[in-house]
DNA sequence: TAGATTGTTAATCGATTAACAATC
DNA sequence: TAGATTGTTAATCGATTAACAATC
């Protein structure tokens, strides 16, 4: 073994693996930290996060101690401060131009979405293959041709999309999405996606949030 | 201690306590369910569902072995068998009215929706506190004042609703929502809600969806 | 200083997986 | 029968919590 290829192999692991449930709680802390600013709160503490959200302080603890010492004792966290750290972590201290597939009830509700902004992301495009609807105005934009989708969207360098079209072409949309460089499907469709790793799917579906609840209703 | 209260404290417990995080995966169970049923399939396995949903198979079996016996040996699962035994255990065997709070572009969209139908929702009205709105169409609704929101509400014996209202609004609209007897919430408005025990909350916010992906992302 | 709260460790708790007898 | 797949148990894995030294 050459001495090059041992060092890589004895250089630390440039990321520690972090768990997808505790990715899954930034957003939560990053939000509360918003409302505390804007109540103009200076300073939090990880109790006091825990009782807005419900979850354990010593969890929140926890999951920030995986990425750096945000605190200090005896005072708590600095809500400003953490709050830029979070978004750093969650790469949001940028915009991320997002295209929309669906102009039908759903995508224009969200291309008129006014909560995006300073949140991270933009919506830059909005496609349709309804001849009736290519041309027309959803908010401030022009419906594309879907036809012209893969295209438009590599030129663009748009990583993150949302599928807003009926489920029997949520798949077939997202094949393109992907073939045109998307890594971030944020899918609207009630059904799962079948995609390459390296490419990230979330899922609404208000009918499936709704049946967890009915579980326990009579 | 009387012999009455003796045979209480010896009763069974009526329902074994089956962790939420089971429970939320049956609707996703259900819904590849019904795609099987649309593409005319009679029987499936665990292994198959567990491939579609990438979930294992173990754990597809031990989550339905929680309700009972649904399959067979050597066999698998009857389809449509299963999907009626997961809609009476999710109670969806029947249809919910749904009420709606905030005719904007999101509630608007929800309120036009042709997907609950046949999955155990049915939204059944529509309000606003904007007199601009209350009184015009939205689909096949003519939008309510919100002011009496309370009773309609509780006389329509309604337990479902749905928050499409501004963050600043969500928790007063929450309160009046619980006060009229509603027992599990949908809320699309970008805020924790505080509710009473026995009151169920669902969160859908995109923001919380696109910046769980963007960590991933550089 | 006294009080408060962090970051971290070890203990606990709960969820997932592997394996297999039962049986269709 | 031979092959397939269930329901279930025990083992493994991972996440949460409790506790506390460090220190602001």
């Amino acid at each position: 073994m050459t001495p090059e290829r041992l060092s890589e192999v004895n250089q630390p692991m440039t990321e520690k693996m972090i768990p997808d449930i505790v990715v899954g709680r930034l957003p939560l802390y990053l939000r509360s930290l918003r409302q505390m600013a804007a109540e103009g709160r200076q300073v939090t503490s990880s109790q006091e996060l825990g009782e807005r959200l419900g979850i354990s302080a010593a969890q929140i603890r926890k999951d920030l101690s995986q990425f750096g010492e945000f605190g200090k004792q005896g005072t708590g966290y600095h809500i400003k401060f953490l709050e830029e750290k979070l978004q750093e972590i969650l790469h949001v201290n940028r915009d991320w131009d997002i295209a929309i597939v669906g102009a039908g009830d759903i995508g224009s509700a969200v291309a008129r979405y006014k909560g995006f902004s300073h949140q991270g992301f933009c919506v830059a495009m909005i496609f349709d293959n309804d001849p009736k609807k290519v041309g027309t105005e959803v908010g401030d934009f022009i419906v594309k041709d879907a036809a012209n989708m893969v295209e438009e969207i590599r030129a663009a360098g748009i990583q993150v999309a949302m599928i807003t079209v009926p489920a029997s072409e949520a798949q077939g949309v997202a094949n393109k999405l992907v073939e045109a460089g998307v890594r971030a499907i944020l899918n609207y469709a009630p059904v799962n996606l079948s995609v390459p790793s390296g490419v990230r799917v979330q899922y609404i579906d208000p009918v499936i949030h709704l049946q967890r609840m009915t579980y326990y209703l009579e």
